[in-house]
Order: C-alpha cells, then structure tokens, then sequence
DNA sequence: TCTTTTTACTTTGCGTGCAAACTAATTGTT
DNA sequence: AACAATTAGTTTGCACGCAAAGTAAAAAGA
C-alpha cells in the first residue's frame, strides 16, 4: 500500500472539479461574473435583475410574493428592492387591504428596460458552447436538486 | 393577437424557473445553504470548506495555487484563508524562494478535520434524489459551462 | 373583547465575491 | 546596473445571502 497518510473509504478526490457541489458553486459564480460587464449597460446586478424578470412577470407582486419567485430571503430582498426603488425603476406601495404589504410597482423606467436587458440573454448563451437541449437537462436537474436541497 | 403591451420576439418566459441561469443560480444558493448546518460541525462555511478541501489535496500550496484551485479571486481568498488561520486550520509561511509569495500549510488541527469534514459530503447527497449518473451530468455541464463564461 | 399566534417586512451582523487600486518582490530589457 | 513590466498578495468599496432578532399589522382563539 500506499503511504498515504489516510486511505479513505470515502473515495478519495483528485482535484475539486470531481465534486458536483464545487462544479454547481463555481459555474454559478462564472454566471454571475459574465452577466456583470452586460448588466451594466442597464446599470443593474445579476439580483437585481432577477427582481425585474419577476416584476416584469407580474407587475405589482407583494414582496413575499418576489421571494417567492426570486427563492431569495426576505432580508435580501428588502436592500435590493430600495435599491431599485432609488434607481427609479419601480416604486413601493402600502397595501390598502393589507398593511403589512408592501406591493412593488414597475415604473415607465423600470418598463423600457425590459427588452434591453431581456436580450442580454441571448448575448451570454451565445458564449455558450453547450447544445439547447443539454441547458435544458442541467436547468431541470438545477431544479429539482432545488428541490431536494430545501428538503 | 392578444393585447400584450409588447410580444417579444425573444420568447417570453412564463416564469423565472425557465431559465438555466436562474435555475443555476438558485441551486448553488441551495446548496450553500443546506451544506451551511452541515459545515457548522466543524465551524466552517462552504467557501472556507472549499479552500481545506483543496488545501488537503495539495499541503503547502501558494495563494495563488489555491486560486486556481478554487476559482476563487485572490482579494476574495485572502480573508478566508485568514479566518483559517486564526482558527488554527492552517499557517501562512513567506516562500523563502520567492518573497512574494505565501505558502499555505495545513496544522495538525485542519489535518484532523479532514475525516469530518468530507463525511459530510455523503450527508447531502443522501437528501439527493438525482441518481449518481445524473450528477456526473450536472458536474460536466456545469464545468464546460464555467469553461465558456470565462472565455 | 382581549390575548395569542401568525404573517409581512426591516434591521443587524457576518462572510463572501469581485473589481479596482495599492504595495512589494521578481523578472525582463536595454 | 538601471528601469520597466510582470507577478503575488493585500486592501477597499460595494452588493449580495441569509440567520437571527425586532417591529407592526392581521388573523385566530379563548
């Protein structure tokens, strides 16, 4: 045998890149950082343009209702949401049946920047050498690993 | 046709789920957050893991080693690695060789952790309903994918 | 009705992730 | 040798992401 210190049982790994967690975790990171220089021409980040699709879908949604949508934390929501707010591109309304409410509205701004930055889509997969079908097997595996991991 | 303001001719999405970049997005933020429980046995966030993982693979690396190693900028990992320190996980040592540089040596404590730490690993994926081919998928979807954003 | 519980959101604290600017050591050039 | 360019690492500033604690309004129960 070897003299390694430890032979595990559990395998031992070669290099990071033979973990399905590392692989996910960077390729998200990878994501994010090749949006940034393209969102920038709409002055938003990649959350914050999560937020606008979600708003762009359904215009004047609660902000549980954009947590929903967004799977991020209230309390990540709240600083990105006033940061939008200030950047004019929605605006934040008390619910009048409901107070604890607050609705989230697109502006005329916040509307005109839909297709902009919606075709910004199409300027990243095009970096992407990876066929149709195949993002569609890693989005629905992305989804339901989702799933498992939020129990 | 129907009275939408605007019919894209970019497909419009129904929801945000139809996205890979979302999809990705939101599993790796998953992941993160199930593995956050996890790591707390051994007093460590996932990055912080990711950093021993590589240090366990390759004792005595350099700054810039475990960059490439976890793809993680240098500004984002001098932090980290400083947190290891002073929780005794590792040492950082000046390269007599080349002054520049600062090797990364695991102590007899982060040794220790090793066992622990990628037993965990197992823990998760149990909670895991993809089959174990299906994550092989995922893995080398996501690295051509990293590959392509980063040019 | 009064109280308890739940729900909606905000705030705080901490640890990233990274661009940009900076310092210092090494290498390359003339 | 002197100077420019490169490399290694640190620091700063900003925006997350989320647990935990806090506030306030609505719903449920006694």
């Amino acid at each position: 045998m070897s003299d390694n210190q430890h032979v595990d049982s559990t395998a031992e790994t070669l290099s990071l890149s033979d973990n399905v967690c590392f692989a996910l975790y960077t390729a998200a990171n990878a994501l994010v950082r090749a949006y940034r220089p393209l969102l920038q021409q709409c002055d938003l980040t990649y959350p914050q343009y999560l937020v606008m699709q979600a708003l762009w879908l359904q215009d004047g949604a609660s902000l549980t209702d954009l947590s929903r949508a967004t799977k991020l934390d209230l309390g990540t929501l709240t600083p990105i949401v006033k940061r939008l707010e200030s950047k004019q591109l929605l605006a934040r309304h008390v619910d009048e049946h409901d107070e604890r409410k607050k609705l989230i509205v697109i502006t005329a701004e916040g509307a005109e920047l839909k297709q902009q930055a919606l075709a910004l889509k199409q300027v990243l997969l095009s970096k992407v050498s990876v066929s149709e079908a195949k993002l569609d097997e890693l989005r629905d595996l992305c989804l339901v690993l989702t799933e498992d991991l939020n129990r």
